[in-house]
DNA sequence: TAACTAAGAAATTCTTAGCCC
DNA sequence: GGGCTAAGAATTTCTTAGTTA
């Protein structure tokens, strides 16, 4: 049968996966039929608005994911990490660590785990 | 002629007018016929989705915000951040970077700095 | 059990042409 | 010009039933 070169059903297929769902389970949490749940997977079909909005609603990722615009399943989660490194602290670290090797790098991750390690230990 | 209650149109519409073109001119753009544009403002019809990544790219907004999931036009992803936070190590670095107190970030950025220093100086 | 699909029915979309302001 | 829509053609989607593994 044919198939669309699209990303939409692979997409759907590993946000499933990643929930250990079978079709089944996923066509009846969507309120669809079996068949037609499969026909999306397979990119046979495209569904409308309503039905992409639920998707994205169930699975907890962006419209923009699943319709694979971005790789990026949530900017949630993207705006959480703007908000860390907008810490002074956090954004002095940043420019260091911008334009070091990997060998410096190395040494510093080593370094960072060691201080952790360091205070777990209260010395 | 019948409508559906849809945001999608209304959003269509608006961000036209925000370029201040006619039906005309976004349908060459978007490479569809005046009528067809039309009826997607209209909520007549709905797009599949190529066309809604489409109208997403051409007006530098979020598909959520086209399909009426968020009312935020665009999340504004860094895209720097997004390329930094890819590689390996990086990721590495701030899963430990995160939970660490500001006492402790100060010790790795000193310790940071040092390993620059040091490479530098070519010890 | 789980997933896929052929075939046809059902529904939606798209075009053309024309209308209104 | 600028926007809307009726009507029918064209296309797509959805269901049923059955197949495959």
């Amino acid at each position: 049968m044919e198939k669309k070169n699209e990303v939409f059903g692979k997409r759907l297929k590993e946000l499933r996966d990643r929930k250990g769902l079978s079709q089944e389970k996923m066509s009846e949490a969507l309120g669809i039929s079996r068949a037609r749940y499969s026909h999306y997977e397979n990119n046979h079909v495209e569904p409308d608005i309503e039905l992409i909005r639920k998707i994205a609603n169930y699975h907890k990722v962006d419209s923009d994911y699943i319709l694979g615009i971005t790789d990026i399943p949530s900017r949630e989660e993207n705006a959480e990490i703007e908000k860390i490194l907008n810490d002074p602290q956090t954004e002095l670290m940043f420019n260091d660590w911008k334009n070091m090797s990997e060998e410096e790098r190395k040494e510093a991750i080593e370094m960072i785990k060691y201080i952790k390690f360091k205070n777990k230990r209260g010395d």
